[in-house]
DNA sequence: TATTTAATTAAGTCTTGACAAAATTGATTT
DNA sequence: AAATCAATTTTGTCAAGACTTAATTAAATA
């Protein structure tokens, strides 16, 4: 089993959603993903490393290839697992190891600017 | 509009996982979800800084206190987008970008090791 | 207006990890 | 067995980014 940061910390990098969603159409050889990606084998090899080692991805050698499929049990438990972020829960305010932040009221209120958004100069 | 790769970088990181984590709970000041990490205040506010670009939270003033609190709808679309890459897809084979692995048909296998199971070592 | 408080930004350090190149492993084929 | 080929592991470099402290900003209250 995996924990949700775990399967987080794996998929990351932009490398290594790159290789998920390439091989979410079909299963792939590490040379065939390098000559896709336009990275070495030796790279590859690495990011299917931390794939597998996160149950995200599954493989299987033929002949002198090594097919990599993606594994879909565990994609489908992490977007559960996001998914039940955005549900309701009881109110944990007073349990929450002794911090007790005062309640939101709804006062005045002004949001943060988005970064490099607007101001850019004059 | 995000990326998932936008998306799952802003995620990938343990502490910002936390925080929307907590945040999934209830809404948190800055102090709060500091005092909870165990980090500084501007290490939050960086983290939500990132998070926030990324529309993963939103923020609200309140006198001192700034609130921030989960985007679930950015969480939800995240979420579906990872279940989708466990849908069937039609045979891209051919057309991507002129690779064509030769096909995987099922001759004898041998799984990779994970690493630092078994021969750890005698 | 001066003070106080929370949050943000700036500056600098230090760790992590992505990548390439080289060396090694393991298996297939002649 | 020797040659070949894909994949992995090793080694080293370099950049990205997480974090702290210090400085700054912005708002609320006296």
């Amino acid at each position: 089993m995996n924990t949700n940061i775990e399967l987080m910390k794996a998929l990351c990098e932009p490398s290594r959603i790159r290789i998920v969603t390439l091989l979410s159409e079909r299963a792939y050889c590490v040379s065939a993903l390098a000559t896709l990606l336009g990275l070495s084998a030796p790279a590859v090899s690495q990011h299917l490393r931390i794939l597998y080692d996160a149950n995200l991805v599954t493989s299987e050698k033929y002949g002198y290839h090594t097919h990599y499929k993606i594994n879909k049990e565990t994609l489908l438990s992490l977007s559960k697992a996001i998914a039940e972020l955005t549900e309701e829960k009881p109110d944990l305010c007073h349990t929450n190891q002794g911090y007790n932040c005062s309640a939101a009221e709804t006062v005045g209120c002004r949001t943060r600017e988005k970064k490099g958004k607007g101001d850019k100069n004059a």
